[in-house]
DNA sequence: GCCAACGTTGGC
DNA sequence: GCCAACGTTGGC
């Protein structure tokens, strides 16, 4: 089982809207690194850390579990999204995107500076200067460090 | 709104 | 393959 981060503008879907809906697919992604992650590397049952970016203040809103593989963006076919794609096809997809579930809201939210503050967390790839990546891999000591602070209980994960 | 850092594009 | 120009991200 593996650990990340996904970033989202609140003012776009928060840990809130998924909280209301349950389940969203992460759609959206447009940077080759992130989607090979979601490809690659990721697997249903992963946990994650919902990110607040471009918020005031920014941090860790909440947790949540990869629910579904890799598949097409949707997005990216519909040429009145912000997500168009004109060189996809339904044959051939540019972008992918996993299925992500609610597990918790932080119990406490946890703001940048606040992670910033934290030793354990200094090498964090979040934390890194100029770091961009929406969909970052997270060690299991930072997730355990994170999670702590924010509050929520590793049980939340099981069942 | 500013702008540093980064990723992508396209001319050569 | 290089790299300048451009567009985007995201903190402040």
């Amino acid at each position: 089982m593996k650990n990340w981060l996904m970033k989202s503008e609140p003012s776009v879907y928060s840990i809130d809207h998924l909280a209301a809906e349950g389940r969203t697919l992460w759609s959206g992604v447009r940077n080759y690194q992130a989607r090979n992650f979601m490809v690659q590397s990721m697997a249903i049952g992963d946990r994650v850390l919902f990110y607040h970016s471009n918020a005031d203040p920014p941090g860790i809103a909440g947790l949540m579990r990869v629910s579904g593989a890799a598949r097409p963006d949707p997005s990216q076919f519909d040429a009145h999204s912000e997500g168009y794609e004109p060189r996809a096809k339904r044959s051939a997809p540019v972008w992918q995107c996993v299925e992500v579930e609610f597990v918790a809201k932080a119990g406490r939210f946890v703001s940048l500076e606040e992670l910033r503050a934290q030793s354990s967390l200094a090498k964090m790839e979040l934390l890194r200067k100029g770091s961009r990546l929406s969909i970052q891999p997270v060690t299991p000591a930072e997730m355990a460090a994170v999670l702590k602070l924010v509050r929520i209980k590793v049980q939340r994960f099981k069942g």
